[in-house]
DNA sequence: TAGAATGGCTACCGGTGAGTATGATCCACC
DNA sequence: GGTGGATCATACTCACCGGTAGCCATTCTA
């Protein structure tokens, strides 16, 4: 009988099945006769489900739903997975899957800290603007059993721990500014993390791109950068040069339509 | 005792709390007098299901538990509400309103608008860490009707704007650093928007701190201000005491008390 | 070609929870 | 002390949905 492993006993999450297959498409439409391959299909089976989750959310999915856009039954999902709520657990490690392995490769950088930290913001707004992001990003304690729930949390907090680090780096190395590395990694992973409460793939920049956008802002600071005056924070009438905004460097960002 | 209630018996009445405000207290619970006030008692209808909402999620939350957090029963909360939604919308509104507020008062001040943000995004980090934020923040487009999810997102909008038009006049006054209004707002309310996600009111800092260090994290930016030595009063020097302080002394949401 | 896997479907169960019909009780006021 | 409206409880209805039993169809294997 198919896997009951409520534990994550295997690395399923990027399938290498995925690729043989359009994803947008159900494996079962295919063909009168059938594919055999049942990893191409359970990965359709959580691929139809996040976006569903993501359209309409968890609860106001039923599994029927999610047989429906597949172009099968209720029966034939449970055959893949064992309840909903593995659904939902699946959908979450797949889409943050690929923050780990933003990490995993910034670690081979040779660069400042927080060129290290830029290379993990962009592929997590990614993720984070992937079908997978509804999943990842909300998914609710309340709605899975208790290890499920300590699972999510322990790779959530991992997450967390790593930008931290690389803050702490940064400061170190002096590519960032001093700061709180805690409240900062709040506020980073806060901001690219609400893109999955907005982003829909109609937009006109990728995640990746909204990500870079987001860096911009987190780098540059609101505060201007061209005045010396840190004593005083308020601003005072332009006084001279320097700080005409004729090249703003944030703004360089504006790509539009590229899916 | 009619307590129907299947799930673990919560010990969600806060009795020991119960003298620190006594927005926490069923008003049915006062007296065998009733009270006559309908509008005292709509009121705690929605405070109760704000609360229920924040710990357990709109769709974990049957009316039955919200009428047995009242000590009353389900079709009495069906007298001061219409049905389940309303409830959500309620609450909503109850939570936004804080920064509506805000940005009125904002407005009559004469500083920088820099400063005018950051007075708005103080109230607006204490409306989200209030009890109506997890309202006000996840509630989903999918969970209300077509009119009652266009008003919300009116009212988002408004938010949304307002942010870009404080932004805006910040450039224009030289005040803020030249950027993208349209990404900064986005990145500002995702990082504030987030607090709902993982605070919890036993946190040891109120919304409104939480919201002045991420001001800091957004004023300074993460790139080191080379001009001078790069000081600035917000932010530490990473050495230990990482926790923050966080004075559990807490000026509580004064979120709507209209009456 | 028998028989075993494999994959899928029809038809159902049981629980839950939103919302309600009905009537009892309390209070203010006459 | 009776009346009417406000308030609240008992006890339902009803629809949806997660999950399952059991049977049918196809393919593989020997």
């Amino acid at each position: 009988m198919p896997t009951n492993r409520p534990k994550a006993g295997s690395p399923q999450a990027p399938s290498p099945a995925a690729a043989r297959a359009d994803s947008t498409v159900s494996p079962w439409r295919a063909s009168r006769e059938r594919l055999r391959d049942r990893e191409v299909k359970r990965d359709a089976v959580i691929r139809a489900a996040a976006r569903a989750f993501n359209r309409k959310g968890y609860h106001n999915t039923s599994l029927d739903d999610i047989a429906a856009a597949l172009e099968v039954t209720k029966p034939t999902v449970y055959y893949y997975v064992s309840n909903k709520e593995q659904l939902l657990f699946e959908c979450f490690v797949a889409g943050i899957e690929g923050i780990r392995a933003a990490f995993r490769e910034a670690r081979t950088l040779e660069v400042p800290a927080r060129e290290r930290l830029k290379a993990v913001l962009r592929q997590y707004g990614a993720a984070v603007a992937s079908e997978f992001g509804w999943c990842m990003v909300r998914a609710e304690d309340q709605d899975l059993s208790p290890d499920m729930s300590a699972h999510i949390k322990a790779m959530k907090s991992e997450i967390d721990q790593g930008i931290r680090r690389l803050l702490r780096e940064g400061i170190q190395d002096r590519s960032i500014h001093p700061c709180d590395p805690k409240m900062t990694a709040f506020a980073l992973a806060g901001a690219l993390n609400w893109i999955a409460h907005w982003y829909r793939e109609s937009q006109s920049m990728t995640g990746g791109e909204i990500a870079e956008a987001f860096i911009a802002v987190f780098e540059s600071g609101l505060k201007p950068r061209s005045e010396v005056s840190n004593e005083d924070p308020t601003c005072r009438k332009p006084k001279s040069s320097s700080s005409r905004p004729g090249a703003p460097r944030s703004a360089r960002s504006r790509v539009s339509s590229r899916r």
